[in-house]
DNA sequence: CGGGTACTTGACAATGGTCAAGTGTGGTGG
DNA sequence: CCACCACACTTGACCATTGTCAAGTACCCG
């Protein structure tokens, strides 16, 4: 079984010893979804929380109207729900998968126990909650002080440093998603999709988008500039 | 010296043992701030982080023109500008002091080396961002899939429940700061306090609110009815 | 009592959401 | 291999919510 092994190589788990390992190893449970299978539903019983393994996982909102905010996207490698582990015992979001996606699902009461008695995984655990709120403190902005052509901005300026060839990329979402993670719907996000084309500052392909002029979506993000 | 005996208060803090109360009393500052003092501002190198003693403080982004999202309200007892300890080393936001306030700060490195020898701070500490999570996650939720009414709803049921007198209860901050908590100004804010007293929902005086209606107002929280 | 700040109210504008219709486009089955 | 269906996306017309600007009122502190 390699689960051992894969679980060394967890961000939240480096650097911990064999004997470590092995006791994740004997509580971590192996989990499959399918593609927009629910993994959980906001308000339900937390009871552990997982680590995504394989397949990609949004975490989200959902309005009384049935409108959703993407909160969060999961890779691989990153673990989700895990704040109801150390507060409030509920689900915050609902969590779905993308596509077809594998996570380990670490149950609570022995998680807790083993970091009680490892400074390292709560450190781990420190880090990755801190860069969340950070993320969220980025999100609040976004949605409260800046509008939906100044968030698109940003956002492809930051995929087009993550992704390979830095101004010439592919969204690896959908455009809808994108406008949910965006905290927009898709016929906005398509309208200022359209001016950005329209005054030259990226080309859009399907799903490939180019940056034509970095500058201008630079100060567009910033708020320097506006979308006419 | 009463430091020692007043961290032993802070909940972060509870359950530790004298001598660990002791290292903690040997690390922290007292630091004082006047009111509308700056603590720290967004993207200012972060080498520790404050406990607050007495007094008020926010936590706040800013726009590109000026306006103001308020994304947390400190009282005494609570933590602030912790995140960066642990990821990022820059503070994510402004803190300002609301009132006279004093706090204790605790310098980055002795507190990370505490930290690794005792896992409670730590469960305390992963406790109390998890807290903070949740709170950004609803706050998120609410700016981007409520309106200012259903978030001002709320907001007033809620406060209804922490203050004493669980309907007729005192704004504890200034209604434009309120406005700035609820992601809107105070032009709109003072509008739909208007209509919520229009139609009975509550009675307004001053700071002093009364909620006349509070099933109508969860009705409007919820999204089921609309503020006409 | 005076002055500044907080708050309120009105008229207006614009961002962005809703509804509706149309245009791809990819995947499946015949 | 093609046809078709579903679904993602686009585009247009409309309108609600809410921010801006301006003016006036109330209130608190000195």
């Amino acid at each position: 079984m390699d689960k051992k092994n894969y679980i060394g190589e967890i961000p939240l788990f480096k650097g911990l010893t064999e004997k470590q390992l092995e006791k994740l190893s004997d509580i971590g449970l192996n989990c499959a979804f399918k593609k927009s299978d629910t993994v959980f539903s906001d308000g339900e019983d937390a009871d552990g929380f997982h680590v995504l393994q394989s397949g990609r996982v949004k975490i989200f909102k959902l309005s009384y109207e049935g409108r959703e905010q993407i909160l969060h996207i999961i890779n691989a490698g990153e673990p989700f729900g895990e704040a109801p582990v150390f507060a409030g015992e509920k689900f915050p979001a609902y969590a779905e998968a993308l596509e077809d996606s594998g996570t380990i699902f670490f149950p609570r009461a022995p998680f807790i126990e083993l970091i009680n008695n490892d400074p390292l995984i709560a450190m781990n655990m420190l880090a990755i909650l801190s860069q969340r709120l950070k993320r969220f403190t980025q999100l609040v902005e976004n949605l409260s002080l800046k509008e939906v052509p100044q968030r698109l901005a940003a956002y492809l300026l930051y995929s087009g440093e993550v992704e390979e060839g830095h101004d010439n990329f592919e969204l690896n979402i959908a455009k809808g998603q994108l406008a949910s993670i965006l905290g927009t719907i898709p016929e906005t996000l398509s309208r200022i999709l359209s001016k950005m084309v329209n005054q030259d500052l990226i080309r859009v392909q399907g799903r490939t988008i180019k940056l034509i002029n970095k500058k201008g979506l630079e100060e567009l993000s910033s708020g320097e500039r506006v979308l006419a």
